[in-house]
Formats: C-alpha cells, structure tokens, sequence
RNA sequence: CGGGCAGUAGCGCAGGGGCUAGCGCGUCUGGUUCGGGACCAGAAAGUCGGAGGUUCAAAUCCUCUCUGCCCGACCA
C-alpha cells in the first residue's frame, strides 16, 4: 500500500478526548475514527488488524470443532419475549417496530436467535453435540461509552453458541473454549488471566471472564497472590471472622447526630465491627410473561466494617435492576435514614442480610427513630430477612481459599465464557430426544470476545511514546518501507518485489522529509522498517530497524524479499 | 439518569458586547532544502453547534436545545 494514497492520516496532536495511550495512537496514527459517542468507523489500518485478529479467532475455533455462521443484527421481538429478556432488559437494548407494527429489536447478543436456529435442527441426540459461532456486529446502547474502543456502544463480537445433550458434554466444549481462548490472547500477543465471573442477565451458574489486568480497566479483580484464587470483585468471596459472643436482649441507646458508622462508632466507642450497617436501594421486579414491573424496597445488612457489594446484592435479591432509594422510599417502609435498619419495617420489604451480621451477635443497629440506635440487636430474634454473602471483597481481606491476603487490581473484560444450562432451550423449546426416546432440553453454553476492545487493549499493552507498537501478528502491516533517496524507480522496484513476495508493506512514497516519515512510521509502529538511504543504497544495502528495537541492521538489496522473509518468520515467534 | 466541563478553519487552541474573528500545526502554489516532525514567499479555508431573546450593536449577555468529554449511577 502506498502511504501517499491511504484513506487515512496521521494527527500530530491528539484529538480532545483522548485520555489513555492507546486511544490516542489508535486516532493519531489514522487507525480509527469516531463517529458518535461510541460509535467508531475503523479506517483502513485499524481494519486490517481487526481482520488479523478475527482470522486469529476463526481459526482457533474452527480448530475447537466450531461452524462459523452469521446471524442478523436485527432479530424479531417474539424470540426475545419467549425468553423473557424483551421486558427485562433496560434501554441497554434498542427496540422499534417495523412497518407493519411489530416488535423487533437489535439483538446486543445471540442466545435467543441460536436457540431459535438450534430448535429447528435439532431432534435428536444423535445431532448432539453441535458448535456454532459468527464474528458480527452487536448494537449496546450504553449509557456511558469511554476510553475510546475500550466501551463502546456499537462493536463487533465474536460469540459462539454450544449445544450438548448433557452437563458432561457441555463441560467438555466448555473447557475447549477455555484453553482456545488462552491461545488466542496468547497469539494476539495479549496477557490475560481468567477469573471466575457473574453471569449477570446471561443466567447460568458457570462462567469466566478473561481479564486484561490495566489501570484502565473498570472491572476490579480480586486475587490471591498465594493460591491463586481469582474473581471478579461481584463475586469475590472471602474469609470473614465473627464474634460468637452469647445474645443478649436489645436496648434502645441514643446517639444524637450520630448518621454514619463513623460517627456511631466514635460515639459509642466501640469498633465498627460491632455494628450493622444497613444499604437502601429501589430494586425492580419484571415479569418476564406480561413485562409489568413493580419495585420494592431492598435493604442490604452488612458489618459496619465491611462494604456491600453491590452485584451480590441484586443477586441476593433477585431483582431485574437496583438504584438507590430516595429518602422517601425509605421512609415509607418505615425506616428511618441515617438511623435506619430492618428492625419494624414493613411488610413486602426485601431484607438481605449478610452472613456476617447473621453470624455475629449483639451488633449495634439503627432504631428507625432520629437520634437513636439499639445495642444488642441479633438476626432472628429482632428481624429477620434472607442470610446470603453481600459484602464486599477488599484489598488484604483473607482468601477464602488459603487464607492468604486478597489483592485487588483493575482489569477490563476481553472475553467470557458461561456454562447457560437450559435457561433457553427451556424456555424456546429447544429439545431433543435421547435413546429412550425423552425429550429434554439441550444444555448450552454462550462464549464472547469483543474483537474491537481486544484490539483497543493491545494497543495499551504495545506503545511507548512515540507510538504503537503492535506485534506482527496483529500489525496492519509486516512492513513499513520508506525510501529517502532520489532515484524513485529503485525503489519502486524494491516495493513491487517485495509485494510480489507476499510480504504485506506499507510504502512510504510521500513527498515528505524524513523526519516526517520516520515520525509516521513510528507512530504507526509497522514491526519491520525499511529505510532506503543515500549512503546504504550506493553500496547496494538497505537498512532494517525493528520498531521494538534501537539496533540498526544493514541488508544486502540483492536478496531483500529472503532477508526480510526470515526476519519475519523470526519475529512470527 | 445525577454532577462537572466543553463546542470558534481539517486538528489543537486564543478572543468573552463595538469596526475586517485570530494564533500554532496541517492544506494549496512557487522556490530553496533533502537521514528524525525543514526554510522563504504567497494563498485558500470559519453558518463562532442550533433556535429564540436582550441590545443601536452578540462569537461575547440571557433562555431553551443538540452534541461531545470527564466523574458517578449503569455495563450481556
């Protein structure tokens, strides 16, 4: 390709915005272009890494027995309510209807369309297992897009579907992903580690996430240095102590002004592990049959010195959705804020009470009266609500695992893996029927990478500052030639031989200094450059500089394309 | 959806009631240069995001609105 004629072109400044590394090189050296918030073109460089990357994909899982398909971004609202998912799922999802009025929508994922595919091949056990996948555009309106490729709101995904006629099968295809998705990152040239994940809206009990762990991430990770345990922070579990102390009847206490733990605690002094603290939140219920939606009062109980996790919470609650509450809704489940608990409230308030303060005995509550609290309050003598894990994981609690120090650190999703089960061949009818002639439902899992946000992490991965610096493998080019000497029909020969050889080149023919020229090449950061000179070419030379590297070599022109060949296996591996 | 910031030439920014709206980079023309973002001379390019209002006069003040960015809520 020749540089003089690519639809694209480098920016010496970074467009306003651009607040990582990578995002910024991804602009600057004319890899992509934003079109809305969220919404990216990708330019001819971005887009031949992209196809590096799906190619990387393709191949992986075609070599894990996947069929590669294509299914539509647009899918009709009836699959979608056969699940259930049409009313549950918030605005995230963009529905509209067609010109004969019927619900259709932009399918964010695939479950519901490859249930509906699986349901009309399948029939027996004997077409089992089967293995589908597709690299295709997916449409998530997101409230908040950043970080440049990092979350957007249109991208393109590759996600595969399994069918299996039991656990043991889905298990199998399962792990085949598992390892298929490690040679992949490992291809792209992408650290990752696999943490136990949420299933979130997905359902399913199983699942992974593969992080890329980065400053820049928005997931926190949790992990055991000594085990090796690792989870994402909604899930993180961990070793909590209680104090087993005999109960003792509750006393009302007052504690003027005291609103927050803090305050409680320095009023009362004691350790803040001898209280409760209480999270109000609004949490929505959807029926999946009719899409009405009715909200209840969700109280989350915590230690006072532990954090509620959030995602545990609405797990714990099984609620399509949380906010917080407004202090009226508080107040009309009779709770009063700042001195608030599950002690007295009404009726059809959903109470989630963490093990630890199900576990400890005589904690100091709120009274649900201003200015007051109560000492030696107890779970299921004062109140009562369900008993689940709802705190959060922190930075040096005790692995629950070893007992080892937990570390936390910041990562951004680049792939997941769930086990689904039967969560919609139930629920669209995909069965089959096995030897003895039952019918049962096929177990399925749903894997996913985002290909876009795999490149956006790679270039925050290679980069120094002058530029990218993407490996070979997913480079848009192998070779970056620029020519600095007068006589253009040399090294117009140079590049046709050494694109007659098969060698991908991006060809530098701009009128351009060479300080310009090495500038754009850095900022591109093709992995090999040719730099065609006056002095090296009269002795018939080139030279040859990897991007990676300070280190100059000097090539013999009489036998480039076999030269830079080699290099590039070298480099390949 | 809450809070903050911004929208002026292709990009980055300045100007903040008054006359012809500027600067750097980029672009175009001519010339000189020619191995790390060259130099000289000349030139083109702007509905000052949009609508309404205040005023003799609005890029500038007011109201509304759209868009983007950051923080939070959210995130298959």
């Amino acid at each position: 390709m020749r540089m003089s004629q690519l639809f694209s072109k480098t920016l010496r400044e970074a467009p306003n915005g651009a607040d990582c590394k990578g995002y910024e090189y991804l602009l600057r050296a004319g890899f992509i272009q934003q079109n809305a918030a969220g919404i990216f073109s990708l330019l001819p460089l971005g887009f031949r890494s992209v196809k590096k990357i799906e190619a990387i994909v393709r191949q992986e899982m075609e070599g894990i027995g996947a069929q590669e398909i294509l299914m539509p971004v647009v899918n009709p609202g009836d699959i979608w309510k056969e699940t259930g998912r049409f009313y549950s799922i918030d605005r995230e999802m963009t529905r509209f209807k067609d010109r004969k009025d019927s619900d259709m929508c932009l399918a964010m994922t695939h479950e519901e369309c490859c249930t509906d595919l699986g349901r009309s091949v399948i029939d027996s056990y004997k077409r089992l297992p089967l293995l589908v996948f597709q690299i295709q555009t997916k449409w998530r309106d997101d409230p908040r897009p950043r970080a440049g490729l990092i979350r957007v709101r249109e991208f393109t995904m590759k996600d595969s579907y399994s069918f299996d006629r039991d656990q043991e099968g889905l298990e199998k295809v399962y792990k085949a992903h598992y390892d298929a998705y490690f040679r992949i990152y490992k291809r792209c040239g992408l650290p990752v580690v696999a943490v136990g994940s949420d299933s979130g809206m997905m359902g399913g009990k199983v699942s992974h996430e593969y992080m890329y762990l980065s400053p820049i991430g928005e997931d926190t990770i949790i992990t055991c240095p000594d085990c090796g345990y690792t989870a994402n922070r909604q899930v993180a579990r961990f070793k909590k102590t209680y104090n087993a102390e005999a109960p003792k009847e509750k006393s009302l206490v007052e504690t003027p002004n005291c609103k927050t733990i803090e305050e409680l605690c320095a009023f009362l002094k004691i350790d803040a592990s001898k209280t409760a603290k209480a999270l109000f939140m609004v949490g929505t219920y959807i029926n999946d049959k009719t899409g009405d939606e009715e909200d209840k009062l969700i109280v989350g109980l915590v230690r006072g010195d532990m954090e509620i996790e959030e995602n545990k919470l609405q797990n714990a609650a099984r609620c399509n959705g949380m906010r917080p509450a407004h202090p009226e809704e508080i107040e009309a489940a009779g709770i009063v804020p700042g001195f608030g608990s599950p002690i007295g409230c009404k009726a059809g308030t959903v109470v989630i009470v963490d093990d630890s303060v199900a576990n400890s005995n005589n904690l100091v509550a709120g009274a649900n009266k201003e200015g007051y609290h109560y000492l030696n309050t107890n779970y299921g003598t004062d109140y009562s609500g369900t008993v689940a894990d709802i705190a959060s994981a922190q930075d040096g609690y005790v692995c629950p695992e070893c007992g080892g120090k937990l570390r936390s650190s910041k990562g951004v999703e680049v792939g997941n893996i769930f086990q689904l089960g039967t969560r919609y061949s139930e629920s669209m009818g995909c069965y089959f029927q096995d030897e003895n002639g039952q019918r049962k439902p096929v177990i399925m899992g749903s894997y996913g990478i985002g290909i876009g946000r795999l490149l956006a992490c790679l270039c925050e991965e290679y980069n120094d500052e002058k530029g990218l610096k993407l490996p070979v493998q997913v480079a848009p080019y192998q070779v970056h030639f620029i020519s600095l000497i007068k006589d253009t029909e040399a090294a117009e020969k140079i590049y046709k031989e050494l694109e007659d050889a098969g060698i991908e080149v991006l060809y530098d023919d701009r009128k351009e200094t060479a300080g310009v020229k090495f500038a754009d090449a850095d900022l591109i950061g093709i992995p090999v450059r040719i730099t065609l000179g006056n002095r090296s070419f009269a002795e018939g030379k080139c030279e040859v500089k990897l991007r990676d590297s300070d280190q100059v070599m000097a090539y013999d022109l009489s036998d480039i394309t076999g030269e830079i060949k080699a290099l590039l296996a070298k480099l390949a591996k």
